[in-house]
DNA sequence: CTTAGCACTCGGTAGAATCGAGTGCTACCG
DNA sequence: CGGTAGCACTCGATTCTACCGAGTGCTAAG
């Protein structure tokens, strides 16, 4: 579709623009690595890729900077898959060597590593709900009027619920609906609980019931999200006002959740743009990848920058970061 | 210290340039409510009140802005406690009104609540480790390297911990250190446990050993921390590195939850400018509220945003979400 | 003590002049 | 005939100048 040598350009093109922020010109391309005509040439080149919609200029008179179109060839046609720098790789392999207290503590953690790693602001969408069976679920008196539901799954995740109950239930009948219930429910898997069978005692029932129903209802759509580095958003552009839009972005866990599932769902890795679908969005370039547990897609990681982002860097690190997140969460 | 009269022009000055940002002249403070004088007079007054340093000139020939210390005399001179507007409050009523899942997501919501109120960014930090007894303990198997060890707290917070297991430890092992650690910790004060007494049993010693110390060790000073409306950041000022420094702040955890506290303890409820210590900060103020849980301080709510911002708003908004929000959790 | 009046200051803005990176075109060359 | 040197031209950015006007400080009068 695009010779070698228009090839060449436009990536030439898109690196400077990417390092410089500038628009840039032929002269500046002619030099570049892989390109061995001159400006004379790269100029009627840079025409013609204009005129095919990759390239774009600001202003008569003034340098060449990459279309939407211009970055998705790009990104489409990395040469090498690029390794990330040895010291970053290093940080990783640091970094998931380094033992963490829990899941969640670990992915906000790993939210952090990812905006260090490319100095974008980053998001980790966690686990959603897998297909768990229970291993425990224990009812525990709060005070006269509560109590609190514990429910411990086969993925690690522990659960609470509180659940209330009539005045001056006895300690008994919340053990023993603790016990029946428990009888009725370990082992299960957590999507299908056979109804829990009634003990003849009308007290018992309802607490078993009301903690059975607190159980089987659908999480309120849990999709806990880890956003790190904003203060990498500010230096990313000048318009404060789009910093401003992008944050407000950020702070819809919703939409980003969203953003993020519908990107994948397209078969994409790199989002560019209005490819995100949001228009706030339209100068900004999202790079995700899912990452897995027990060999099951779990969740989702990736970074947000402006479309001149380093790509080649953020896919990597992306990569790297969802794979060894992946081999962590699955070996325990 | 200040005399009727320059005290009303100093707070116009202030209340004026909350509102427009730039510089205030004489002659708008004529006008001003409670200031029945000439500009004339205006001006004179306004250069003992720069000599004294309450305001500032940005340079000859422009208008005056309140210094640091203007704006603590306004804040520490408030007439009355400004009341929020019926809007607001009624906004603030029907969220706690609401019913809420459980007390993270509570905070959480509070902190977008807050930062509706005031149109800054705000910050929540959970309640710390609160004196409480243990109401269960118990160890759950998740595979044969690992148990889970859940202990439920009488302040209904469930905590659980990763206990490393010798290979092929059985199950009736675990049971059995279930029941033990639970029959000698359940009913104490999880602050001073007693040891537990040997079993005889050396495997079950160790696990029982394990979950012990995970139980005593500190909880890694986790006091989360719920930061909302950053977008509102970039609305409060046009230098867009100002920005990117408090936003790199409020990525800092650790360092807002010790600002906030440390403002409560020098007995304040706003810091301006570097009275809030951190140079990054030295353009913003904080306004916070401490928030109790069955009559103890249990942790702290505040906003944060420029120097100029609606301190009466903000102290108005920052009270009573902190009165309501202790109310809503001591209920319970 | 207050205020009207006035000369003065100086940041901000608008317009003109200049600069230079970069382009498109044309003519020449291997 | 594709590639290239040369050149006139464009136009945003920068600099400089002039000017405007909000605002001040001072003085003199009420």
């Amino acid at each position: 579709m695009l010779d070698e040598r228009k090839s060449a350009i436009l990536r030439a093109v898109v690196e400077e623009y990417i390092e410089t922020a500038q628009p840039v010109g032929s002269a500046h391309v002619a030099q570049a690595d892989g390109v061995d005509v001159s400006s004379a040439t790269v100029r009627n080149e840079m025409s013609i890729l204009e005129a095919e919609g990759f390239l774009r200029q600001p202003h008569t008179s003034a340098g060449r900077v990459p279309t939407e179109k211009g970055y998705r060839f790009f990104v489409d046609h990395l040469r090498t898959p690029t390794r990330l720098p040895g010291k970053s790789a290093e940080e990783v392999r640091a970094f998931f060597a380094r033992a963490h207290l829990e899941v969640e503590q670990m992915l906000a953690d790993t939210s952090r590593l990812l905006s260090d790693l490319t100095n974008l602001t980053s998001v980790v969408v966690a686990p959603g709900p897998v297909e768990a069976t229970v291993l425990s679920a224990q009812l525990v008196v709060l005070s006269t009027t509560a109590a609190l539901l514990v429910v411990v799954l086969s993925d690690g995740t522990v659960e609470k619920h509180t659940i209330e109950m009539p005045e001056n239930t006895g300690e008994e009948v919340v053990a023993a609906a603790s016990v029946h219930l428990a009888s009725h429910v370990v082992g299960q898997r957590r999507e299908h609980l056979n109804p829990v069978p009634a003990t003849g005692s009308p007290e018992t029932d309802t607490l078993v019931k009301r903690a059975f129903d607190a159980l089987t209802e659908p999480p309120p759509s849990d999709e806990q999200l880890y956003v790190g580095g904003t203060s990498r958003m500010a230096q990313a552009f000048d318009a404060i006002e789009t910093v401003r839009e992008v944050l407000s972005i950020l702070e819809q866990q919703y939409v980003v959740v969203s953003l993020l599932r519908d990107v994948l769902d397209r078969g994409l890795h790199v989002a560019i743009g209005t490819e995100t679908g949001m228009k706030p969005l339209s100068e900004c370039s999202v790079v995700v990848a899912p990452y897995e547990v027990e060999g099951e897609r779990a969740g989702t990681i990736g970074v947000l920058g402006p479309t001149r982002m380093n790509y080649p860097q953020a896919l990597a690190a992306v990569a790297v970061v969802s794979n060894r997140l992946s081999a962590r969460l699955t070996e325990g």
